[in-house]
DNA sequence: CGATTTAAAGACCAATCGGTCTATATATAA
DNA sequence: TTATATATAGACCGATTGGTCTTTAAATCG
């Protein structure tokens, strides 16, 4: 599965052919099909893979337990890691489908705009909690500031894909929530 | 040109098959390819039509002759037109275009880092005549601001695919620009 | 061991891909 | 008018697409 993930996330969907899955998943055809049914499938199981993965890794660096701000400096870091250089060039799997297909798949469609809503509502907690602590920039409301930090982010990774340095991307991360914080 | 434009803007690279280009253009098989080569070179052609098109209206709209504050205001209105509603839907040439072919079309990638480049030069532009006038908030530095704000804007088209309201974009727009202007 | 299930290999399918080419019709020019 | 250039429609090409099916080999199980 995480093969076939690898697969639609360096190439995307129309560019990942049959031939690609099979190498990668090192299944054989009839294998493939009676597992996971059509490409279609397929890449609907990657793709709910890859949102969890990421919801996952949030909740994670983002942990109620965790110091607010640094728990944004974590989740930022993260997004520096994988937007710069080669992981940078790499892109996103849920950009590059979002792009690709939404709007025209309504299975897509449910997914991208869930995984948005999720994300959003992820950063606005951590920014609700920074506010309470007195940590957060004078007149920043936290639903919108989530706003603007999931648009930042995603358009990182828009970006990334001219493969820029870490400094680059960190320098940019570390400006922007200067503006958003104490 | 301009339909052949129209039909990889909504449909993509891949997915833009040569029927959809006759169809769009009234050409038949052997003029098109007569007037424009290959599909990638005619794919090549809108691209470079779509860049210039928006690097005229940033000139436009973030012309050195006005307010630089007011103009970066207009140049966020139209984002905020452009990634809202069904606009929104429609995406971006440019983000699908690089988050489909970056990376594995040596002629893409000089197209989509110039293009960043020369927008983020733009914005910085702007950024700076602000600063000079005073309209800047304090502590903001014109060129990390831009990135940002270039970040921002290919954010708020990833997200637009999911055709949000456009009082939600406008509103994110302004909770952004507040954090950088007096 | 032999019997049975499971999966691999790859032939095969119709449809479509991007691209070329020929024949026909439509202008344009003399 | 006739001669010539231009653009059309669409047949045609090999390659590749996603998907099915059959044959054979490899496990698993009694």
């Amino acid at each position: 599965m995480e093969r076939a993930m690898g697969v639609f996330w360096s190439r995307g969907y129309h560019a990942t052919a049959l031939p690609d899955l099979l190498r990668a998943t090192k299944l054989s055809r009839g294998s493939l099909y009676a597992a996971f049914g059509d490409k279609h499938s397929l890449f609907l199981r990657a793709l709910d893979r890859y949102v969890t993965d990421a919801l996952t890794r949030m909740d994670i660096e983002l942990g109620a337990r965790r110091e607010p701000v640094e728990g944004l400096r974590t989740y930022l870091a993260g997004y520096v890691e994988r937007t710069s250089g080669a992981n940078g060039r790499r892109g996103c799997l849920l950009v590059a489908t979002a792009m690709e297909l939404a709007g025209r798949d309504a299975d897509v469609d449910r997914r991208i705009a869930g995984f948005f809503k999720a994300m959003e509502a992820k950063v606005a907690d951590a920014l609700s909690r920074a506010k309470a602590a007195g940590t957060l920039a004078d007149g920043v409301e936290p639903s919108s500031a989530a706003r603007i930090l999931v648009c930042f982010v995603e358009g990182l990774r828009v970006v990334g894909k001219t493969a820029p340095t870490r400094n680059a991307s960190q320098a940019t991360v570390d400006a922007l929530l200067d503006r958003f914080i104490k």
